[in-house]
Parts: structure tokens; sequence; C-alpha cells
DNA sequence: ATGGGTATTGCAAACGTTTGAAATTTTTTG
DNA sequence: CAAAAAATTTCAAACGTTTGCAATACCCAT
């Protein structure tokens, strides 16, 4: 690993003097048609790349941003952040992401790191942990330095930052009054980890739904998981012991969706005549399991496309004092595991 | 957004010079025990973080790498992200991921752009557009740099680097081998696309085993796809229509492996029964779709981990001479798809 | 008070690049 | 051929931080 090419070096070589390596090197129009070939042509051969770090520090500025989110390992996650690339990436940023493994710690961690390196930005997918302490003294040094915060997915109301968030609300409304007009009336919920706004947010839907259809709200229907698939097996199992019988289960995602509908097959039920099964999140296996899974589609790609438009409002107008909130349309993609159409 | 704090301001502000500053942030032993607390107040009050760019110029060194990889939408690829971020994180290194989209225009720019802003070392898994192209100009300045590079997933023999990969040849070998053993005599493939490392050691493992079972390779049952799920979907239709039908599918990956079990059931035919299914990459939800799927495992986050050890060996041992090349085993995962057992 | 020692602080250079202004060289013109 | 104009190159400062060395301030004993 030698060391980098400098312009020094390249001065040292010509008998010349840095500034004019640079201008040759930027096509500065004041400089000889000679020198300036000589010198394009012998930074070329030497393998010369220009030292970013050092205009980084000259022009305080870095066009880099940061992204922080729980996992990338995850449709969901990563089509936000090829939302965000796909909008910033042409105008010239790079992204910096960091997963936080749903740790505090490592939220924390990473925003300093971040406002160490002299981002411009920062998106910030809240961490489970984080979210459930309550804790966000680590982001008072973004809101000094009034560096653009952008909420994604989960949104933090006590904090004057933007936010893009999906209607996690309407989402799961629907879905619950869906199995209601098929005729379904006892409706399970596999719920998230609870505190966390999608796991609250879906559930408030799916209570109020009920509601609105004359639905008791009954708690032995209710049980939590963590997001995976393996968290379902055991809820579902027990869910399919009970006296009565749920004829409907919502999962709070489609991971949970798919352990549900394992084990039910297992137990010799079947979905969805016996039990009728809708996720959340439209993953793209979902059309092509069996039976193919109903679900709400949220708009990954287009949550990081918008929460990118929002930071380049934020710094092309200096606006940064009125935070955009903006909540995007979830839709119900109706499949066969809920009996359909 | 306002400028950051700098040493300088807080020097001015107490009227000493930044080198006190420095050094009473930095707890250097010589600073008064009064001056040292009265300024690391004032830093905390103010939210002073310390400029990593300039440091990063100052010593020549920023402890990031980069990772270029045609995309993090994916269970495997993610995993190998993670992989590198386990053992990179704790030491210090911050990661910059870079998504190519499969496009040997974005590759190029992405590898620019990382020795621009000085990475330590380089992960790369090659584009499919790259590996097609056979291009490998954009990685000759890295080579000049002698910088760190480490081919991921998918080797390049004619580079001097280190690569971490794993035996595709050998998994599909097992995974037809086994179909042969369970009774299969006309194993099809859905193969990806042509000239893909991947894809080739896989049909080469695929063809290798029919060859030492006796059986005839057949054109007729060999089709193409892009790895992804509606790609198999028209390959699974015209392999059902053929006047010798297949008695076994081999997919190049679980997507097309899970589609092709679709088109199986919807032309009325049963899997494993009578055609049995085989997928490669042991995706989270292989084991929970039904029939639950068997396939060749992967190990995603291994590979990272290992590619990060080489790094660090590289790094540490200055031994950059001898490239590395690991090949780690993959796994059969029998489930219900092929008929199990 | 004076010298010697220690504790504390400041100076200046360095990292690599750009850029306005000044300096130098070359060309043009009368 | 000298002076003016144009072309080309160099100087120096700046970005923010660290650090070896020099300088200053403080304390104690003689």
């Amino acid at each position: 690993m030698n060391k980098p090419v400098t312009i020094k070096d390249i001065a040292r070589k010509f008998r010349c003097s840095p500034s004019t390596v640079s201008r040759a090197l930027n096509n500065h129009p004041s400089i000889n048609e000679d020198t300036r070939r000589n010198l394009q042509e012998y930074a070329q051969k030497v393998g010369y790349q220009r030292n970013q770090v050092s205009l980084n520090l000259l022009n305080t500025k870095t066009a880099s941003i940061g992204v922080i989110v729980p996992t990338i390992n995850n449709y969901y996650e990563s089509a936000i952040i090829e939302g965000i690339d796909g909008v910033l990436h042409p105008l010239g940023y790079t992204l910096n992401i960091c997963v936080t493994n749903e740790q505090y710690l490592l939220e924390s961690e990473y925003v300093t790191k971040l406002l160490s390196n002299r981002v411009e930005g920062i998106f910030l997918s809240v961490s489970q942990e984080t979210y459930d302490s309550g804790h966000y003294e680590h982001l008072e040094n973004v809101g000094k330095r009034n560096l653009p915060l952008i909420f994604i997915d989960r949104d933090y109301e006590g904090f004057s930052a933007g936010s893009v968030t999906i209607d996690d609300y309407h989402g799961a409304f629907a879905a619950v009054e869906h199995l209601v007009n098929t005729g379904r009336r006892r409706i399970a919920h596999l719920k998230g980890p609870n505190g966390m706004a999608v796991t609250e947010q879906r559930f408030r839907g799916y209570t109020e739904c009920l509601a609105k259809y004359g639905l008791p709200v009954e708690e032995e229907l209710i049980i939590n998981t963590n997001f995976k698939v393996e968290s379902a097996l055991d809820p579902t199992a027990q869910l399919l012991e009970l006296e009565q019988r749920p004829d409907a289960i919502f999962g709070v995602n489609d991971q949970v969706a798919i352990g549900a509908m394992k084990v039910i097959r297992e137990k010799g039920r079947r979905v969805p005549e016996d039990i009728a099964v809708v996720g959340f999140d439209n993953s793209p296996i979902s059309p092509y399991i069996s039976p193919s899974l109903t679900s709400v589609a949220r708009p990954g790609r287009q949550i990081g496309e918008e929460a990118a438009r929002i930071f380049l409002n934020y710094t092309n107008t200096a606006k940064k004092d009125v935070p955009v909130h903006l909540v995007l349309p979830s839709e119900l993609i109706i499949r066969d595991s809920s009996g359909g159409r």
C-alpha cells in the first residue's frame, strides 16, 4: 500500500508550483497548452487521484450524508436506501450507511461519528431501543448544528425535524376491514414489539376497525412477536389451541404472516378456508408463495425518494425552520391467503 | 445549518492558543487542571465535535473502507455486509457502501470515488456488466496504489487481489446429486444469466453431476433466468409443456425456485410428488414456505467476516504480495420440496 | 533577589488542495 | 528597441487539527 501521488509530487517532478499542477489538472484556461497536456498525461500515468479529503476540509463540505437504519437485511429498509441513493447519487452525494441493529448505543455512536465526519444531513430510522428508552440526547448536537435531520419510517414527535412515514394506521385498518368484509369475525393479531411506532399504529388500526364493526377486542387474540418468522410460530400454535379458534390472523408483517401460515397448515387447518391470513409489507415473494399472501404494501423506495427531496429542500432553501412531515399512503394488496377478491 | 464550532473558535473565546484547547480536550497531562475543565465544559456546552476530516488529512488515513456490491436488496448480499461490519466496526472502521445495480459505469465511478476519498481497502463484488465485459481498467489505479482489494462472491482471476467465494460448483453438484439419489432422472435447470461466475459454476455442478450418473445433458431442460422470481415463470411453463416433462427442477437461486413452484402448482402438478424443486441461497423464508424449500446454503455472513480478516491481515502484515483466495463450502439443506430426507 | 526547576502555554509546521492577487515571462505594438 | 499588453506562473493563505520544541510563568530554596 504505497502512499498516493500528490500534486506536490507532480510539481516537484516538473519543477513547477503546485498551483500550476492544480490548474492544469482542472483545465484552468490560464495554463499553457503544452504544460497542461504534459501534466495531465503524467498524472494519468502515475495514477494521480485528487485527494477528496483535503478538498472537503478546504471547502468545509463533504457532499456526504448519513443514513442510520436498524438493519439493511430486509426488503423494505433496503428499498428506502435505494430510494435515497436514487435521488442523491446523481447530485454527487455519497451515502454513509450505518446499521444500528436496533441498539441505542450504536445509534448514538453513529450520530457522533457522522457529525464528526461532517455529513451534510442525516436520515434516521430510529432503533427499537431508542424508541423504547425515549432517549434522544444523542440528537442534541444535531439540533445545535441545525443539521438537516429527517426521520424515516419511525417518526419522533418531540424533535424538530422532517419525517417521512407511511400510514400504518390506515393500512392496518384496511387489512382488518377487508377481513371483516369477507365474513371473518374472530380476527387475531400477531403484534410487533410493544412501544414501537409501527407496532402501535398498526395495532390501533386493528382495534379501531374492530370497534367500527362492533367486534370485541379480545386479549387472547393478541400476541406479541419480534417481527421474525420464528417468533410467530408459538403464538400461532397458541391461537389454534384456543377454545374459540380465530378465523383470521392479521400479522404485523409478512414474515410473521408466513410463519403463521406454516403453523396453520401443520396443524391441519387450511388457509384461507379455515383461517384467513393477512400480512404487512408486500414483500417481493408474497405473490409467489402458496397461497399467495394478502398484504399491505409500503412504498419503501418512494419513502427514500421523498426523504431525499425534503433534504434537498432544506439545503436549497434554508427554510429549515418549517419541518416537513410527510405521510405516504399504504395500500392493501388482496391475494389468496385472505380468501380473496 | 450553522457552521460547526472549531477549536479556533474556542481558543479565541478563551484567549488561548488552539494547541491548548486541543490538548485540553484530549486530556493531555501538561494542561492545567482548571483550564482543562473549563475548556471541556465549554466545548460540551457549545456542542463541539472534533472535525474528523481535518484529522484524516493530517494523518493521511481515514479508517474507512469501501464496499461495492451489485445490490443490497437481498438477503445474501446484506448478510455479507453485516459480516464485514461485524469484524471491522469494533476496530473503528467505517463502511462506505456503494450499490452498482449491476452496472459497470457505476462500479467504475464508485472505485474512483473511493480512491479519491482515500479508503484503506476495497471489498468488491463485481457487477454483472463488468463480468460480462471483462473490463477491469477501473481497477488499475487500485493496483497502482497497491491498495488492499478483496473480491467477494465473484472472483476475478486475472487480478492480483484477495478473494472470498463460496463453492458454487460443489453446492450445485450436491443439489443435483440429491435429486438423482431420490430417483429423479429428468432434471431441468433454471440457469442464471450466461457468463456470470455463479451461473457458470452452478451450471458446471449440474452438468458434471449428470455426467457422473450417466444422465444426458439436454438442451431443452436448460433455460436462462435473471435471478428474479418473474423470470422463472415462463421458463417453467415451457418445461411443463415438454413432450417429456422433467421430474425435477434445480433453480439457480431460491427466487427462481419459488417462481417455478408457483407455476407447477398452477398447472396442476404437485411438488415434490410430480416435480421436485431445489433452490440455492437458503434464504430465511425457505423453511417456511409450502412445501418448505430444499436449498443450498451460502454462508453470507461468514464470507463477509473472512473477507474482513483477509483485509486486516493485509494491513497488519504488509504481506500484500500473497493474495489469499478463500473458498467457503456451501451446504445442501434438504426440506420437503425435493421429496425429502 | 536570584537561580534552578517545574508547570503550563504558545509557535510553527504539517496534511493536500484551491484561488485571488502578485510576479514573472512572453508577445505585441508603436 | 522600449513600453505596453497579454500570457503564464508563483506566492501565500485558507480549511481544522495535532505535536515537537521553544517560550513563558510560577514556585521554592538559597
